[in-house]
DNA sequence: GACACGTATCGACACTCTTCGATAGATTCA
DNA sequence: TGAATCTATCGAAGAGTGTCGATACGTGTC
């Protein structure tokens, strides 16, 4: 399945002779495993896109309240497919909820949701600046 | 270039009788234009991959420190050439930067993109919270 | 200078994502 | 019930992304 570099040791490892240039700091700790990372990717995915990050900042902006597929057809200038195609995007990642009224759907950011993407984000990333 | 939908008007736009279950509420304001949605997609795209997140999380766990390449060859048990692509990837998005001791390449994270990258997030989303 | 080593880049391929047109499902109104 | 409306889904086409093998570039060593 997935393809392993040709040997996975550092030149350290195997035993290399290592000059006043040497190579390999070793790393403080580790924190992100490979579950999280694949987590963590499928969430910043579905919102790196600028039609989904509309979306979501329309959803930002009108706190709390639910807004209509239509309306983002509007806002986003896009094919009503298309605005479709990006709401279930987030829906399924767990960013935004639908709700039907009728005929029309409504769709509302889930509480946090974001906040906790940011969070992830800072904290993997930038965990050094809190220890 | 860019194809519009059929009419980018809402139902209330086109004067269209809005019953009890009516549709388009109103938005509160706007902040994200297309161009700040564009810069924050082609961000979040950087990191949104795995391997791309594992090599923050390294070099967050670094605290400050330069790691070489190999170190993350071995690590993400990926081919150089394919560590090398994501770096670059990384070095383009302004998230790390390169810095060339002898034969070897060491990089680091620029101080703060992360934050940086996690406030836009909590910011354009979850700018009701603050309000 | 010739060689070894670490890294970056190139071209090709497979895969995923986005878009589009068409259409089906669900609901309301006459 | 039948027509109209709003939304979701399907299949295909196009663009973009990640991976791989091969190779070029830059540096240190002999």
């Amino acid at each position: 399945m997935k393809s392993l570099a040709p040997s996975a040791l550092t030149h350290q490892d195997r035993g290399m002779h290592r000059p006043a240039t040497s190579c390999c700091t070793p790393l403080a700790g580790r924190s992100l495993d490979d579950a999280a990372a694949v987590e963590l990717e499928s969430l910043l995915a579905a919102i790196a896109d600028r039609h989904r990050l509309k979306i979501l900042n329309m959803l930002a902006c009108a706190e709390g309240a639910a807004i209509c597929v239509c309306e983002f057809t509007a806002a986003l200038e896009l094919a009503q497919p298309n605005v479709s195609y990006h709401l279930r995007q987030l829906v399924e990642a767990g960013v935004i909820t639908r709700e039907r009224r009728g005929r029309y759907s409504y769709y509302s950011l889930v509480d946090g949701a974001l906040n906790h993407i940011a969070a992830l984000v800072a904290e993997s990333g930038e965990k050094a600046a809190a220890a």
